[in-house]
This record gives C-alpha cells, sequence and structure tokens, in this order.
DNA sequence: CCTACCGATCGGTAGG
DNA sequence: CCTACCGATCGGTAGG
C-alpha cells in the first residue's frame, strides 16, 4: 500500500498479485505442515494463508506431495552435505574431533532449516517421497553409526556402550532441538551447540578434580 | 479352531465374536496412529484391522478423537506418576539422585507404554483432546526443569550450561528412543537407561584418570 | 489467477 | 428389550 509502489517499473507479462513465486508457496506449506501435521493440512489452508485461492496454488505448483518433497529434499541435501565432509577422512584429524565437528555443523542446519528438517524427523513413509526420504535418512544415520565407531576404535570415546546406541541417542538429543528451539527465544546457535557438545562428551556430572 | 473351543464353557448371553472390547481396539488404533498418522489413519482402516465393520467398532468406541486421547491420557498418567515422584524431596535423598532416578524410570514408563507415549510426543495441539495433552506435557515439562535447577543449585550438577536447556536436552535424548527402540531388538531396557546416564552425566570422552 | 466443479473418501449413524 | 454386529448411506470435505 505503499505510494511508491504504483512508481515501480512494469513487472513483465504478470498478472494478479506478485511475491508469490514457488520458494513463497513451499515457505507457507512447510511451516504449515509441520504447525498441524502434513495430513491435517489441506490446500486449501494453505491458499488462505497466502491470501490465495486454491486453484492459484495449484498454478505454482503440481502437488501436495511435491511441495513436502522439496522440502524433504533440501534437509536432507543439507546434512548429507555435513555429514559427507565428517565422514572423510582426512591427515592429522581424528575421527573423534571430525564427531565433534559434525554435532556442531548439524546444530547449524537443524537452525538454519529448522522447518525443513522438522518435517523431516517426522516422515512416516506413507508414500513413495517419504520412503525415498527415509532411504536417504538412513543413509547418514549409518554414516554417523560408523564415524561413532570409528572414534571408540581410535580409543577417543567410551567404550562400555555399544556404539550404534551412542549414535542413536547423540543425535536424538542433537535432533530433538527442532521440538523447542526457536531464534528469537533466549539461547543462540553457538550456545546450543556448546550445551549439546558438554553434556555429551564431557557430561553434566560435577567431579572434583 | 481348536477343537477345544467347543469343549469351552458357555459364554454367558454372547452372540457375536467375542474379543473385541475397547481396550483392544485402542491398543489397535494406537499402533495404526504411530505407524500411518493420526490423520492418515481412518476408522475404517482400524475396523479392517480389527477384521471388523465401521460401525462394529463405534459400538465400542464414541469416536476417533476419544481414541486418542485416553492413549494420551495413558502416556501422561504414567509420566506424570514418575515425575511427581521424583520431585517430591525426601530426607537423605539429593536432587542429584532423584533426576538419576527420573531418568531411569522415564526409559522404563518409554519401553513399556511406547506407543502411547510416541502418540504423546506427536501431539501437534490440532483439537481440544490435544491442547489439553499439551498443557498437561507442559506440567511434566516445568517439573523437570526444576528438578535439573535444583539438583544445580545443589551442586551436583555443572552451572556452566542454563538449566532449562539442560532439561530440554536431557529428556530430549531420553524422548527420542521412542523413535527407534524395539523390544525384540538388540538393547533391552535397563541397558538403554544406562547409557542414557552414562552419557548425560559421565560424558562420551575417554579421560585418562 | 478465479468460478465452478469432479471422483473418492472422510468420520459417523440410520434402520434392521 | 438386550448385545453384537451388518449393508448402506448420511452430510461435508479432501486433493486436484
Amino acid at each position: 500500500m505503499r505510494a511508491t509502489e504504483q512508481a515501480e517499473p512494469a513487472p513483465r507479462r504478470r498478472r494478479g498479485r506478485p511475491g508469490h513465486d514457488q520458494s513463497a508457496i513451499l515457505r507457507a506449506a512447510v511451516e504449515l505442515f509441520n504447525r498441524r501435521g502434513y495430513d491435517a493440512t489441506s490446500m486449501g489452508d494453505l491458499a488462505k494463508e497466502l491470501g490465495l485461492t486454491k486453484p492459484a496454488i495449484y498454478y505454482h505448483v503440481t502437488s501436495k506431495e511435491q511441495l513436502l518433497g522439496q522440502a524433504l529434499d533440501d534437509a536432507l541435501d543439507e546434512l548429507t552435505s555435513v555429514v559427507t565432509e565428517a565422514s572423510t577422512e582426512r591427515a592429522g584429524v581424528t575421527a573423534y574431533q571430525r564427531l565433534r565437528e559434525v554435532v556442531r555443523r548439524s546444530v547449524e542446519v537443524l537452525v538454519a532449516h529448522q522447518q525443513s528438517v522438522t518435517l523431516l524427523l517426522r516422515v512416516r513413509g506413507n508414500s513413495e517421497v517419504e520412503l525415498a526420504a527415509l532411504s536417504r535418512r538412513r543413509w547418514l544415520d549409518d554414516r554417523l553409526a560408523a564415524l561413532v565407531a570409528d572414534a571408540v576404535a581410535e580409543g577417543s570415546l567410551r567404550d562400555d556402550v555399544p556404539p550404534a546406541l551412542v549414535s542413536r541417542l547423540l543425535f536424538g538429543m542433537v535432533n530433538s532441538l527442532v521440538e523447542w528451539y526457536r531464534a528469537e527465544g533466549a539461547y543462540d546457535q553457538a550456545m546450543v551447540a556448546d550445551a549439546i557438545t558438554t553434556i555429551a562428551f564431557d557430561g553434566l556430572a560435577r567431579h572434583e578434580s
């Protein structure tokens, strides 16, 4: 409603209100999918949220499931990048250091892509799209478990807990932050990453030293 | 189809197939709700799973939402019992001891009531029933945060991480087990509880001592 | 981008 | 008049 709007150069061959491109629809969709659940969110809900009609949504998007798939791919691409780098052996870098690094960088991804990661963590496998996402996710879990096993094997992690169990619990703790983290809240990303690494690697108990 | 069936004492005034009481329907419903999601599960799916018709389900149950509410109450009642006991101050028992105890007993509840707790942890607040459950869950979270704060105050937990953050991460790790724990799997309940308390309180890192 | 719809399926209930 | 269901269909709404 600003006066300057009329002075803007004419958009080339665009009718209707602008600003509702695919990515804006995707953002709104993922937010609704997380707030109410994928199945409980109708395309009509999404349209209303965007101030559009339902058919207008389908001008930009081919299906509800496509929106889900794009969000899951976004989360999986980011996590794959982090895990792949951490899984790569490098001269002079221990598995323990790479494990700490992947925890820290995972927190960064969860914060920066919280909406799509949240969606990923709730996938049940109800469709081809969801099954494909679960498959990619299992690959990530396997890599992380192998990294934990390497850290145990090199002697830097305690060996009295099964590595596969350590991996599940450690990244269970990391992943849980999508349930409560708010960017505008009391804790910033670095603080959360520090808290997780401190708890996981050094423990909560205060030891007299 | 066993021959002995005909020899059983006549059920008193029961026609139709027996064995589909409220609790059996609830068990099947919760299992389906978790496997496919609440909204993605139709009462027809549930009927098929039980070998009944949909109206037969409604003879035992007043609504789909009632099934959800009963499962959530089951989980919340168990967790409330555990948290209430752990929150009660007792002579000669430190907050640290009560915190370790509530972690261990939470694992027991998550294993024994995994289906209903899983459902609880996925509630989004889409209905009155879900909002009521979220309210009870917040009460539990607040009690646990207070217990962590007490343990820090008495000097038994490190004070360089905010207690509210510790509480979220610690029980985030505990709760994450509903995502992968299987009773028939490699780890029993006690092993998981030991692993969680070891990681959380003593840390993963191997320190030369 | 909208109005006007479709095939199907939803949770829940009628009579018997 | 009861318990335990069935075949069919209700009013609405889903994705498209």
